[in-house]
DNA sequence: CAATTTTTTGACCGATTGGACAAACGTTAG
DNA sequence: CTAACGTTTGTCCAATCGGTCAAAAAATTG
């Protein structure tokens, strides 16, 4: 009794075109700040032939959120204790700046519902993003009880990652006014790496 | 002619609740997101009543816009170099973390505005902020030129104070979840603390 | 006190919102 | 061709939006 029904190719492909133009609007103006007819503009379609596809604006955000969750959390999944760990830390790093740089909507989206008191991921967060991040801050701490890298709070650590590299997307259009036209302009994020990398390992005090 | 007369006791007693019911209000829901009507329930009065005080949204928005930013840059004009860089940095983090325990808010209304494009206050970061920061960068240069600190990016060392002290005002829920009930409570700012003094000043990789 | 000014509110307005619905249109399989 | 099904849209609805206005209520002044 009412089987799911496998989706068309036109449906899948509408769907797919919604997600992307909610993805634009969602990013910049929050779930209350969007509109439906804005997001209908923006696929191209009418509102609601839209609403054929997505049952509600609620639906669209949530899939969006949904498929979101998935593909943030994959680089911190895959640190492990097999490498050496500064060249993992090392590698985490430029992982999640790459994603600040090819999916800065994503990561906006995110900063937005958690700046709204993440009224609809608080599960989530309390649960499996805690267990993952427990579960790294175990393999972290059992770096520095080798000596491989500094003591210090692991999870805090994994914070200050989360924040420098997620601010070049959140925080574009600040980053971009700052640095000027010149190095606004594709350069920043190689020195964004360049600068996070030598922060992460060796910080500030000048070598003697 | 049309002289602005000296406001009321009442006037300004009125327009600093109004203000403060605003910046929960703007800062938890964005621009869009927030409703006159919500502003005036949460200072307790009607809506004709809160914009006999204000004279639209959007009035009340620019004035905490403006308000905030005068606080909001403070810390950053302190620095300069007649103090030790070390102590002046490790100061300047402490300064920005206290603000992001004592005006979360102010934070995060900041931080919606960045996210939805600066649209109110984009002539404002390229000229008074670009200006500040490039002022800063210079001493810091100067700092690294005379082997008191390592060799770096002297902005995006400022991109990054900024972006790992304003993480604990703006991502309070997601920290509070990761972090859990126990140390989610108090202490998480003292932990917070220590962690970016070390990561500012030494790093992760350990001593020989 | 009474006259005046400031403060507060209920009622209202046009515009926009999320969403429903039936009718029209397109596509495809027999 | 035609029946069936998938797709699209114009129209409509109740709720909410930002904001106005006139009149009532408080506070202030003389």
């Amino acid at each position: 009794m009412d089987a799911p029904a496998k989706p068309t190719r036109i449906q899948t492909q509408k769907r797919e075109l919604i997600l992307d133009a909610a993805l634009d609007v969602f990013s910049t103006n929050g779930f209350r700040g969007s509109t439906i007819d804005q997001i209908a503009d923006a696929a191209g379609m009418s509102k609601p032939n839209l609403l054929y596809y997505f049952k509600s604006k609620e639906d669209i955000h949530a899939t969006l959120i949904q498929r979101l969750l998935e593909t943030w959390l994959a680089p911190l999944h895959e640190i492990d204790d097999i490498g050496d760990p500064l060249t993992e830390l090392k590698a985490y790093i430029r992982r999640k700046l790459e994603m600040a740089r090819d999916y800065p909507r994503e990561s906006r989206l995110f900063a937005n519902e958690i700046l709204q008191g993440a009224p609809r991921i608080m599960p989530l967060l309390e649960g499996e993003l805690k267990a993952l991040v427990d579960e790294k801050a175990l393999i972290i701490k059992g770096w520095m009880r080798d000596g491989k890298i500094a003591q210090t709070d692991p999870r805090h650590l994994i914070f200050s990652i989360w924040a420098t590299t997620q601010h070049y997307a959140d925080f574009d259009v600040q980053v971009r006014a700052v640095l000027g036209p010149d190095r606004g302009g594709d350069g920043r994020f190689d020195d964004a790496a360049r600068f996070l990398e030598q922060l992460f390992l060796d910080g500030l005090r000048p070598k003697r």
